[in-house]
DNA sequence: GAGTTTGAAACT
DNA sequence: CAGTTTCAAACTC
């Protein structure tokens, strides 16, 4: 088969190689194959693109035959799919070339898939994501070199979590620019039922579960990726966290549909599989739940939705007016079409309607990139801290609506609370009144991340909701990706913690590689940081080197805190990546497990001491954290290893260049807590570091620059 | 099943 | 950006 890198691959080809090697048999790929499951998954990469690819190192070590063979069987049903891709694709998905190719590539390198070719599964995933790249021919070249990065051997480390970002329908994303693949991932989280995930709770998917993909992903695979669901969307849920087996079962569904649909329905122009009625027909018991919906009159439908959900986790909505385009449709929303079971008139969410459907989502979405994340997302409550007290303050469920709700008299005690109806208590962010929710009043609510932002709102007089501030984050880094940091890298999604959509959608794309790649990795390392956008490359070229120092990496906290004392607007940062999981394993006692991940980084070769820094950096870092104190700051901004100030700001230690671009905003990005992300052991794997020679540095620097 | 209430979404 | 309108789900009877 052919192994040699496509030519619109990185320029690291040379590596690759190597990179399978050292990967297989370095110290940090052992190490890794330690971790468990969900860090597996979670560990990531930012491509020489700047693509962020989560890594799922265990696939490649204690299962290979396992995952060989799931990913045979992918690489098949995708080579399937893809014929149907290019029939049924948006005529923007077919007129692009680039998916084309793809598809053809992927059709060739399916033969040689017996052969163990990692490389071919790979482009498949590729492929598909490309394909399904929805309305953005532009990404095309650009980010197919990203994208394809994956083609050493760290392709098949994403093997696991790839899937999830790049399999999924995202046609029916529409909003192909920023939320592509995470409406689809959206739309499966929210397939988890109410009290199961901290997310709408109203989809279960249709009878996906069980499908040909889960019979060929080993147990503990499965079981993986449902802790990652369920530990991603239910954390402060106990009762679906753990034990409980209902909910387990519930989870289970999820996760298969989860890991079902890339395989399944990788037909970009199927939904979110369970909902298209087209391939529902596929399942007998679809059929026959379908039937079953059939029969439900409007009102049986409607009492059943007062679970939201009937068995088959159809949305059933009821829309007259909006034709089931518009946000009031739930199947809409959740990023479904409707289906039988609906009772919607003239319903134009369907299959058929497709491009009516992903222009409407388009809209929505340019009026509000975030329509379609999760509206529960995880708090996260659980950070570390140097205070034990911190630790119990929030609510007894970590899960919070985004947006928050704005009840005035439900009292959050109906259903028309959506707090209350996604089985979540109130909090900060709620502008309800009189707030009674049973799962959390909002004045109960002291979530830390509110309290940290809480400061920054009066400084900066930013949002205080979830949402705002996550807006907020995206609108910042978008505004640092716009700098060219990083092309845009949908993998992100796939955060095996699969965290909720939300967190994919967060990171999504383009946002995360470049929070990742500048902040993570190159704070510690990078003693020439600059604010200037111009000086990256030169930045990033000189990443690499330090990667692999791990010296520096005890320094990373020093050099953070010189930074100026506007922490709390990275302190958001980080309380919200916590919140939507991307960096949750950061949290409590995982503390140092957590920062195990960073290891990559810093060299193959050189993980052990590596992560015996990094554990006490990242102890510090949340020290730091906790202490939102600026006074602190100051005090710790000795820096250990000064970062060399080619900034404009030479007055001061320069922060990390990735941070500086932040600051460019001058959106006062610029904290003095910059380096809380560096300590983000999931977004450590995808830093360039991945590449022990730094040539991901180096690539990406080039990349990204423009 | 019809009508009302509610609050999010959409619109202005 | 705030106020208003529209909408569909939730709820009540």
């Amino acid at each position: 088969m052919d192994r040699s890198p496509q030519p619109s691959l990185n320029n690291n080809n040379n590596n690759k190689e190597e990179e399978e090697e050292e990967e297989n048999g370095s110290p940090f790929f052992k190490f890794i194959s330690n971790l468990s499951p969900i860090q597996h998954v979670n560990s990531c990469h930012v491509t020489q693109g700047g693509s962020v690819r989560f890594n799922s190192p265990r696939i490649t070590s204690h299962h290979d035959s396992q995952t060989k063979l799931l990913e045979k069987f992918t690489t098949q049903s995708l080579v399937a799919d893809s014929d149907q891709t290019l029939e049924s694709m948006p005529e923007p998905v077919q007129g692009d070339k680039d998916c084309d190719e793809n598809v053809l590539a992927s059709n060739a390198s399916t033969e040689d898939i017996s052969e163990g070719g990692y490389e071919a599964s790979l482009k498949h995933h590729v492929v598909l994501r490309r394909c399904l790249q929805f309305g953005e021919p532009t990404i095309g070249s650009h980010n197919s070199h990203a994208n394809l990065n994956v083609n050493s051997s760290k392709t098949k480390m994403f093997k696991l979590s790839e899937p999830v970002a790049s399999l999924f329908p995202e046609q029916y994303s529409g909003a192909a620019n920023a939320s592509g693949i995470e409406l689809q991932l959206n739309s499966i989280i929210n397939t988890m039922p109410p009290g199961c995930a901290a997310t709408n709770g109203m989809r279960l998917s249709d009878g996906l579960q069980g499908t040909k993909s889960t019979s060929l992903i080993s147990l503990h695979k499965m079981d993986n990726m449902k802790r990652s669901l369920i530990a991603s969307n239910m954390d402060g849920q106990p009762s679906v966290d753990t034990g409980n087996e209902s909910h387990e079962v519930d989870a289970s569904k999820a996760a298969d549909s989860f890991i079902s649909e890339p395989l399944s329905l990788a037909e970009p122009t199927s939904l979110n599989p369970a909902s298209v009625h087209g391939k529902r027909k596929l399942s007998a018991t679809d059929a026959g739940n379908s039937e079953e919906c059939n029969q439900s009159s409007r009102s049986k439908k409607r009492k059943k939705t007062s679970t939201t959900n009937d068995e088959n986790g159809c949305k059933r909505c009821n829309c007259k007016k909006t034709k089931c385009l518009k946000l009031y449709c739930d199947c809409f929303a959740a990023g479904i079409y409707c289906s039988d079971p609906c009772s919607c008139q003239s319903c134009l969410n369907r299959q058929e309607y497709q491009d009516a459907v992903l222009e409407a989502r388009r809209q929505i979405e340019s009026r509000n990139p975030l329509a379609f994340l999760p509206k529960v997302v995880q708090h996260t409550p659980d950070i570390p801290s140097t205070n034990m007290e911190d630790t119990n303050l929030t609510t007894p469920s970590s899960a919070r609506h985004r947006r928050g709700c704005n009840c005035k008299r439900s009292l959050c005690l109906k259903k028309y609370c959506e707090c209350y109806q996604a089985n979540v208590g109130c909090s900060s962010g709620c502008r309800c009144e009189g707030c009674k929710n049973a799962y959390g009043r909002k004045e109960d609510f002291v979530p830390i991340e509110h309290a940290l932002s809480k400061e920054r709102v009066v400084e900066k007089g930013l949002a205080s909701t979830f949402d705002d501030k996550l807006d907020t984050v995206v609108s910042k880094i978008e505004l640092y990706d716009l700098h060219g940091l990083s092309p845009i890298t949908p993998s992100l999604q796939c955060s095996d913690q699969g965290k909720e959509a939300a967190k994919s959608r967060f990171l999504s794309a383009k946002h995360l590689p470049s929070l990742d790649s500048a902040d993570v990795n190159m704070i510690p390392s990078h003693p020439n940081y600059t604010n200037e956008t111009g000086s990256y490359e030169r930045q990033m070229d000189q990443l690499s080197p330090k990667c692999n120092s791990v010296a520096n990496v005890p320094q990373l906290t020093p050099v953070s805190l010189s930074c100026s004392a506007k922490t709390k607007e990275w302190t958001d940062i980080l309380q919200l990546l916590l919140s939507y999981g991307l960096i949750s394993h950061l949290s409590g006692s995982s503390l140092h497990r957590c920062s195990s991940p960073n290891t990559p980084r810093t060299g193959i070769g050189e993980t052990k001491c590596v992560d015996q820094s990094l554990q006490s950096n990242s102890r510090r870092l949340f020290d730091i954290v906790e202490d939102a104190t600026p006074d602190i700051l100051k005090e710790v901004s000795t820096p250990t290893n000064p970062v060399k100030a080619n900034s404009p700001n030479q007055n001061r230690v320069s922060p990390p260049h990735g941070y500086s671009h932040l600051r460019a905003l001058g959106s006062g990005l610029r904290s003095g807590r910059r380096f809380i992300p560096k300590a983000l052991p999931s977004f450590t794997p995808y830093t360039p570091c991945t590449d022990s020679k730094g040539n991901d540095n180096e690539n990406l620097g080039n990349s990204s620059s423009k």
